[in-house]
DNA sequence: CGATACGGCCAC
DNA sequence: AAACGTGGCCGTATCG
């Protein structure tokens, strides 16, 4: 059998630490033929050793300005080295990931202008533990209530590597971090959004020539608190003089960027306390209600798998039974049923159009819907309560995103949180999440946000008079195109698309997201010549769009990069600037041409990402400082609390009593915070209800109220 | 048996 | 020729 990478190197480690005379033969096995399995145990056991002496290196070696802090003359004279300090770094050490059940076990502050006279390297980093297991040191109330000053000083800078967590974790032990002026994680995605990892480990040998251990490396899954303090000390405090070194290495490098410096102290920096109190807000759901709903999906899906399996269990051989959840097995065993063979097993594009024809495709499509729903979300949801707070609880990650928008759900090394995503939910689950009593859930929306930012980044006329006069711009594009009145191409009397508005919208976003003009045929149902046709014909009629489009393109090509609204953030594409390798007519399908295919690919997706992260990217900027508006407004009244945000939409949580001026309120938020210049106004629809879903307008919840109140 | 890849699908 | 951007997560398949 061959060996893995990773297994060709323990087995060299071995070799090399037994030629070495490091290490004999692994006890357990005295007598018998050295094997592969010998040689890993003797890689575990060597690995404990290096990790043990890793250990004592990183004791022995510490810096001379590490100090532990464990008395209370010590915590008050850096208390008195504090007052000097104008920008400090902060990091805590905790029992776990779990910022509302998580406790602190110590922190670290590095103090950067203390200078110590017989010590060469300025600055002092300290550690503080507070709930080792093991070793002196004074008690966490006493650490905070003596910190709490600075804790709460605004005057003093705190720089962290993902402040997010530790401001949650004051939080969650009654105290504020107040002062947060850089978080060296955030700060390195805005420098280099492409980087593979954005933990402090790997960015450190990375930018600063470092080497730094990872804390499962060094210490397995044994929590903080279980680590004697020598050792701790020195690496707890090596965090901390670690972030201060990024900080400074990331100011050099924002010097030259003094728009993207700009955008991220003002906005990227502010928004983390919005995270932090968006996040700890959390949900409530509705458990009877997805109980219920739960077992409707599993009655119905159990029927469908009974019908499924007596249909096509006798095309499937195997020894193991039926799985109408494996995609490979039941694409054998549906082609066989149906007497044609399936490409794929793709619902959208294959399955729904035999749906009609075939009973058991109809089936199955609505049986996997089913599994899907209740397997990730009905079911899944319920069992995620924080035993904490009783709520549920998602993650936003400001720089999950290469363009700038949230993320949402898990953090990287928190397999066992139970966190999701909250901007992925469909519809059907939604219906679980229910305003707090006495409140009510007010989604607002930028309507039409990706599109309004388009007309202002071109300067496109039509499309900026059709914002000017309230034109949906779908119909009036439907409507120059079609050559047909505005009126005929907008809305049907139902609400619903017009076919000719639902094309438009189709055409734009294809626009806007780069699809070619194949994958538009396809999706329009017409010839390849007729959608490119189209598509050249709807923007000849906006040259300063296809400009626009068109220099996009040459940016990503000249520069590699292209800029979001006003400069505030970069999104680099390296691959833009490659050089297309020529692949003779004829031999497009050539397996000898394999790399040079994918090597133009990754030209081509570079030049389709360019306007997308221009436009997403510019929109996320809008959304993020209307959230930090939101935001400051929720704090100064009562009962209010941003609830969520899904990319063009914030939602809030307001106190069932409302009025119209405080819809009023979250109005102006939405389409005042961030502007499109003077060019293009922002619009939004408000909805408002008590189960998170479609919601009704304002004028008729008043209109309902108002029945209500005089009946 | 754990880590990872992948197809598929939910959202905007 | 390839062919729609940004995510997260599920269950199965695959690898060693």
């Amino acid at each position: 059998m061959k060996n893995t990478d990773a297994d060709c190197e323990k087995l060299l480690a071995v070799k090399r630490a037994m030629d070495t005379g490091v290490t004999g033969r692994h006890p357990s096995s005295a007598g018998k033929r050295f094997s592969k399995a010998e040689a890993l145990r003797i890689y575990a056991d060597l690995r404990q050793s290096i990790r043990e002496e890793t250990l004592r290196n990183i004791v022995a070696n510490m810096p001379k300005n590490y100090f532990l802090i464990n008395s209370e003359r010590a915590l008050a004279r850096l208390n008195e080295r504090l007052r000097d300090e104008t920008e400090v770094a902060v990091d805590t050490e905790t029992t776990g990931v779990d910022v509302y059940t998580d406790v602190i076990v110590g922190i670290s502050l590095t103090l950067p202008s203390v200078s110590i006279p017989p010590l060469a390297d300025r600055g002092m980093h300290a550690y503080i533990p507070v709930m080792h297991d093991e070793g002196d040191q004074l008690a966490r109330d006493y650490v905070l209530s003596e910190l709490r000053w600075f804790l709460d000083s605004d005057d003093i800078g705190k720089v962290l590597h993902n402040a997010i967590f530790d401001i949650a974790m004051f939080r969650r032990h009654g105290y504020d971090l107040r002062g947060v002026t850089w978080d060296t994680m955030v700060a390195m995605h805005l420098l280099n959004e492409n980087e593979p990892s954005y933990r402090l480990k790997d960015l450190a040998p990375k930018y600063l020539g470092v080497e730094s251990d990872t804390f499962a490396e060094l210490f397995g899954k044994t929590p903080f608190n279980e680590i004697p303090l020598d050792i701790a000390l020195a690496y707890a405090a090596k965090d901390t003089d670690l972030t201060w070194r990024l900080y400074e290495f990331q100011r050099r490098h924002f010097a030259k960027l003094p728009t993207v410096l700009e955008y991220y102290q003002t906005v990227e920096v502010p928004l983390l306390y919005v995270i932090v109190d968006l996040e700890a807000n959390g949900y409530i759901l509705d458990l009877d209600f997805a109980k219920e709903y739960g077992e409707q999906l599993r009655a119905r899906a159990n029927e469908l798998q009974a019908k499924l399996i007596g249909v096509l269990a006798q095309y499937h051989d195997g020894a193991e039974p039926i799985n109408l959840n494996s995609n490979p097995q039941m694409k054998a065993a549906i082609s066989k049923a149906i007497g044609r063979e399936l490409p794929n097993m793709d619902a959208k594009k294959t399955l729904k159009p035999l749906a009609k024809q075939y009973e058991v495709i109809a089936d199955l499509l609505e049986y996997r819907k089913i599994t899907k729903l209740s397997g990730t979300y009905i079911d899944a949801l319920p069992t995620k309560q924080n035993p904490t707070t009783k709520r549920w609880h998602s993650r936003f990650n400001p720089i999950g995103t290469v363009t700038g928008r949230f993320s949402s759900g898990k953090d990287e090394d928190a397999a066992e949180s139970n966190s999701f995503n909250v901007q992925n939910q469909p519809e059907d689950a939604r219906k679980m999440f229910v305003a707090p009593p006495g409140k009510v859930l007010v989604s607002a929306d930028f309507k039409a946000q990706e599109i309004r930012c388009t007309a202002y980044m071109s300067g496109e006329p039509v499309l900026i008079e059709a914002f000017e006069k309230g034109i949906d711009p779908y119909a009036n594009m439907a409507s120059m195109y079609y050559k047909r009145p505005y009126h005929e191409v907008n809305k049907l009397p139902n609400g619903e698309d017009t076919p000719e508005r639902k094309a438009m919208k189709v055409v734009w976003l294809a626009t806007l997201y780069g699809m070619s003009d194949y994958s538009l045929a396809d999706m329009l149902g017409l010839k390849k010549a007729e959608a490119t046709a189209f598509k050249d014909e709807l923007f000849s009629g906006m040259p300063k769009l296809s400009a626009w489009l068109k220099a996009n393109e040459q940016d990503v090509a000249k520069y590699g990069f292209v800029w979001a609204d006003k400069q505030q953030r970069k999104r680099r594409l390296p691959d833009g600037r490659l050089k297309r390798k020529e692949i003779p007519y004829g031999k497009w399908q050539d397996p000898k041409y394999e790399e040079a295919r994918q090597h133009n690919a990754k030209i081509g997706r570079a030049m389709r990402q360019g306007t997308n992260a221009r436009v997403q990217g510019s929109s996320a900027i809008q959304t993020k400082v209307t959230m930090i508006k939101a935001h400051a407004e929720c704090v100064k009244r009562e009962g209010w609390a941003l609830w969520g945000t899904i990319h063009d939409e914030l939602v809030f949580e307001i106190p069932e009593d409302f009025t119209r001026e405080d819809i009023a309120v979250i109005e102006r938020i939405m389409t005042q915070s961030y502007r499109w210049g003077d060019v293009v106004a922002n619009g939004t629809d408000i909805a408002i209800m008590t189960r998170w879903g479609k919601g009704v307008t304002p004028d008729d919840w008043f209109a309902n109220r108002e029945s209500k109140e005089s009946a």
